[in-house]
DNA sequence: ATCGTTCCCGATAACGGTAACAGGAACGAT
DNA sequence: ATCGTTCCTGTTACCGTTATCGGGAACGAT
């Protein structure tokens, strides 16, 4: 009905030029204080908004962030993304939001030239490294100088990334399993393409050799993430590697697949074989036995990614200056639960 | 390093007007094809890409759509979310994401302005009806006049509403448990404040009714959709209605909860109480035993809100004319897993 | 009286596109 | 030769802001 109301409307109906209105809109000193309170009141009264769109045309920013995510219908990408939002509403910053169909999508390029089309102000990569899906984008990265910040991939000097640190995550639970006085502890890791499995892996490898134990190649497994592949990878490690009596798996839904099979075969857990997931799943705590596992604060990883990229926007914006690029690691967290307890003190 | 290339630096190069340039670029029927062959080459050696921004403020359309969401970091958002962002994908338009901080927020004009004033072209209300949180919504939106499709609400015959057959969910678990044989068939809902919650307990409700069973209250608790809540409403049922034998649970995270329960009781289910849940998490088909649960598609509902929302707005633009508000309701799927079937046929 | 300041404010030109109009060239018809 | 088309192209205005510049009014200092 009633046309949108623009800056213009608003000069007219106080008696000012369009200039002025701005001059009010931007809190500027140079109005006079009788004008800038006729100019506030008119703007109250015809509900005036600025445009964003004509502000992000004029000043060259647009305090909106591209946010470039996979795998929405999982928990962990809708964490960080999660964080992302919070920090990103702190911070002012609106939001661009786009949903790659796959994890391994190597047609990057419209998806880029979309954000940057629309004058995002910097980019967060917020899709895991896998096989070769971060080439191509290091190259496009270069050309098009573009504030971005990526989560979750392997260290490289000329990029901000912000990580979890998935090799001590791996490791705390390895070694926490090694406190409970267990010798012979397998693996049931992600798809190794991802380069999260292979830290976690790489994690539980190394604390293995620093107890002087040696993780043979039939003492772990791979899965793809889903439990029914837990599943299926217990029953292989079962066989190959029957004196198993601990195992530390990639995630938590591959271990909810491994504790139903416990359930299936009469095997006790955590007595006969215990068990560490990762993820820290609102539910894993309800499993049985509830499960210890190694928690990630995916909400604070994109938390932080906001954050720095918006200091890495303003400080272009202000200094002119260019930020040194850097990598930001966040600590992962043992939980422990009954499915990996020994001897439960009585 | 390099500047930006505007439609004037094309122009330049090509050695045309920048109006030719934007005629090349939208497809016009009325430039000679070599002129335009000229121009599309220039347009490709530059890397020309128009800015959307300035486009968004030329036509009076952004192709943008605003989503508000609540609880991103749990699972039912985010599956939303996701089929949101692949239709809108599929249809070319982008997404400008807002999260509340809350399910029950109120303040609820500012997002509305700031996605107003950013030009979306309609608006995707993706935030369940919560006690009061819907009234000041609809006063608004009457003011608004911008396109809005809202999903998960009550019936209301002035606005677009895409949802999922909560009632229906719950009328289909619990005559599937009476056809089961159970005749002592408890609840435990999720928070009545929410709609969803008090749709699926009518559900059991009628179906209980039909079926000549009066649903006492002593027969269901309220939970507050976590598996702890679930754990206790269970423990609460079993002391208040010993001769249940078998439960309708809102959610499978409850559900999951109250499975503990049993494990540690070591009641068994389906013999001694069949479980029914809602929501088909991945996990709960990894549940001991396997849970039966009700599917709802929330993949479809968002991706059916985007498409009635773009329908909507491409009918405005196209034929000046304001469609007829309607409701879309899409029907949901009992899942039958072992910890319903009572009669195993061995 | 003249001059420099300070305080306000408006005119104008951007920002990067699209829409509407006008007009030149080529052509056939009169 | 003149006119009306058709086809193509450029000019100008506009979308709704902000930035830049310039200038008038008021004031104190000379």
């Amino acid at each position: 009905m009633s046309k949108k109301v623009t800056i213009k409307d608003v000069a007219a109906a106080a008696g000012v030029s369009h200039q002025t209105v701005s001059r009010v809109m931007n809190d500027r000193p140079d109005v006079a204080k009788e004008t800038r309170r006729r100019v506030w009141q008119v703007i109250e009264e015809l509900n005036y908004q600025p445009s964003a769109i004509a502000r992000s045309l004029s000043r060259q920013y647009s305090y909106t962030l591209g946010v470039v995510i996979a795998g929405l219908k999982y928990i962990g990408p809708s964490r960080t993304l999660n964080g992302i939002t919070e920090q990103s509403e702190e911070l002012g910053y609106g939001l661009l939001l786009k949903e790659l169909p796959s994890f391994n999508t190597n047609d990057i390029k419209p998806i880029l030239n979309f954000l940057i089309s629309r004058q995002v102000d910097g980019i967060i990569w917020a899709v895991s490294e896998i096989g070769e899906n971060h080439e191509h984008l290091q190259q496009l990265h270069k050309e098009l100088s573009i504030p971005m910040v990526f989560l979750t991939m392997s260290n490289r000097d000329d990029m901000f990334i912000v990580a979890v640190d998935n090799y001590l995550g791996g490791r705390k639970a390895t070694e926490h399993l090694l406190e409970q006085g267990c010798r012979n502890i397998g693996h049931i890791s992600g798809p190794l393409r991802w380069w999260e499995s292979r830290q976690r892996k790489s994690g539980w490898h190394d604390a293995l050799l620093e107890a002087g134990i040696s993780a043979e190649e039939h003492h772990w497994e791979e899965g793809d993430w889903s439990s029914a592949s837990g599943q299926q990878a217990m029953a292989q490690i079962l066989k190959n590697f029957p004196q198993m009596d601990a195992v530390f798996i990639a995630n938590d839904q591959m271990a909810l697949g491994a504790l139903q099979l416990t359930c299936q075969d009469e095997i006790k857990v955590p007595d006969d074989i215990a068990v560490v997931g990762f993820d820290n799943l609102p539910e894993s705590q309800y499993f049985w036995p509830p499960l210890t596992t190694v928690r990630q604060n995916l909400r604070q990883l994109g938390g932080t990614a906001v954050s720095e990229l918006v200091r890495i926007i303003e400080a272009i914006r202000l200094d002119q200056e260019v930020l040194q690029p850097q990598v930001i690691t966040l600590c992962p967290e043992l939980i422990v639960r009954k499915s990996s307890i020994k001897n439960p003190s009585v």
